[in-house]
DNA sequence: ATTGGGTGTGTTAACGCAAACACACTATGA
DNA sequence: TCATAGTGTGTTTGCGTTAACACACCCAAT
């Protein structure tokens, strides 16, 4: 069966439809037995009412979008638990999108969630097409950008300073006398965060008038084997390390691994940092050196002004929200 | 601006709501003097068309609803892009819903689904509540069912045999010389395709008139830090054990950071398998023996089955698709 | 007996779009 | 010259639902 209509359910039950309709959403009076035939009426036939027409006619819908890069990269999935967290008892419902870290294919999905006339829309990173921008800046929903808060806020952001984030680690290695330091990253084209993390790392070191020993930037996606093959590349150079710092936990366990395999000691022969703080990093055989970054309440926050925003305009200037991180020094620096 | 309408449109170009629906979709014929006039008028007051309304005029929307019990365990992400990607060209649009492994959820998640009217329906798993097998099975759109296919199937499976994949790992353990073996594994309460393969091992260790010489199951869900600790619990026990299947991989791979961070000899004090064949686990410092699923492909299939249903009626009889997977025998057994 | 507010139900008119049909115009070939 | 097919545009209708309004009934208070 193709799902039937109010109308079928309101001739089975003798009603009209508008009295099914009150019923099914308990929304106005309806006597005891006339509630009874329609129920039964409904759950006969298996009534799933058509929230097309429910959203048309009430000229909205129930639906937040939420648009990140991956979901293959650990990180996402935490954050859209915390929107989903955020949206809780909201009656919201997110709908994800993935745009691939490609900023055109992000438009595209901006375009499409818009075309549903959700409630909000929460899209991960600051960097959008200047369509995408003008589109998020010319609705009048709720949108909020989320990880990043160092650019140009559409109307709400909310995360952290990677620039900061990636500071920190800087500092806490001159701090611990590292001074021949290298970077090694994936392919971080559109991954615009692990890019100012870098930026932050390497303006710190210069202040400090050390320059990076070595940079490896592999050609693919982050992932524990390039972690592990880079490094490997890079320790086996000529060149003398002490310290590696890596775009992110996943590459950063690879090197840790290739250091295992190979008995290379850490941190006495090389010091490892990365970033995320991956519940898997605790399980290591010793704790990596990270910055925990809060991507679930990044998520959660995103959605509670989403929630919030709804009963009121939109602020008369974007607003940033940047959130506190934590800086782990591990066993591995 | 709340987004202007058809109406706006045509005004603004001076010809008819029908005309600049049809410049829009490029459906029809259009005068090219025309069809630059409504562009222009289009694109200067940024109309977005509503697709609630257009779904609801053509009787149909291009979702395809997703319904996997999680996004942190690695697998269902891979699924995911699985689906994305059959797919692809057909201009389908994947929406996704979280069922934390709740039946119940699920139910709920199905009706939310079937209320947008999508194209089609992919679910994961075959073990569903009375109410939602019932709307799968009335439903006349297509339905996939994933990941599993030992079982009753609604329309159609495509998955993989859980109790073999078991299977097959007790038999290698065997064959090894393996003879004290332990099962290690989270708590999988909902998890019926870890419970699969448990019944298929622990089966095939009977048929050889061997029985498990230890079984930890863990309260949480599954986490390589979990798996860490389990294994450290069960090691330190008075059994002796010589070999430990897990729940699935993180699981494993918790535990053989704990060999790892303690001088366990793997596989000579203790070997270990898994499931799922992460990616990670090529990265870690011994190839894991593991059984790789093929998740990918069972998405792509789901999505392709859906793909090709929309053109023909629903089966006759339920279709099962048994998917090969593939057993590493690495370095930990 | 009359008024009035709560209760229960129906009717009408949107919501924004596209299918179906209608019609006018243009070029082409018989 | 006239039919004919293609091209370009407009009008009407309906998708399934809900908001807004209308109305009838009942009981309690005047």
């Amino acid at each position: 069966m193709s799902t039937g209509t109010l109308r079928d359910v309101a001739r089975r039950a003798g009603v009209s439809e508008m009295t099914v309709s009150r019923v099914l959403r308990n929304a106005g009076y309806a006597a005891p037995a006339t509630r009874e035939r329609v129920l039964r009426a409904a759950s006969a036939i298996g009534y799933v009412p058509n929230r097309i027409a429910g959203s048309l006619a009430q000229k909205r819908t129930n639906l937040v979008g939420v648009l990140v890069p991956s979901m293959t990269n650990q990180v996402f999935p935490e954050v859209l638990s915390g929107v989903a967290s955020g949206l809780e008892g909201a009656s919201l419902q997110p709908v994800f999108g993935i745009t691939g870290y490609d900023p055109r294919v992000e438009e595209g999905l901006v375009r499409d969630m818009i075309s549903w006339r959700p409630s909000g829309i929460a899209v991960a990173g600051l960097r959008h097409t200047a369509a995408a921008r003008a589109m998020l800046r010319e609705t009048s929903i709720p949108v909020a950008e989320m990880m990043d808060t160092d650019g140009r806020v559409v109307e709400f952001a909310v995360g952290l300073s990677h620039r900061r984030a990636g500071g920190i680690v800087a500092e806490h290695l001159i701090a611990k006398g590292y001074r021949s330091i290298a970077y090694v990253a994936h392919n971080y084209r559109f991954d615009f965060t692990a890019c100012k993390r870098f930026k932050g790392f390497a303006s710190v070191l210069n202040t400090s008038g050390l320059s990076l020993a070595r940079t490896v930037i592999g050609r693919e996606p982050s992932s524990p084997l390039l972690g592990r093959r880079l490094t490997s590349d890079l320790l086996d150079g000529s060149e003398s390390v002490d310290a590696i710092y890596y775009s992110n936990d996943d590459m950063a366990m690879g090197g840790l691994m290739h250091c295992l395999a190979n008995g290379i000691q850490v941190p006495d022969s090389v010091a490892l940092c990365g970033y995320s703080g991956f519940s898997l990093t605790y399980a290591l055989p010793m704790q990596l050196t990270t910055v925990v970054s809060p991507r679930f309440e990044i998520g959660r926050e995103a959605a509670r002004y989403i929630v919030e925003r709804l009963n009121g305009p939109r602020p008369a200037k974007p607003v940033r929200r940047v959130l506190p991180f934590e800086f782990v020094a591990g066993q591995t620096s």
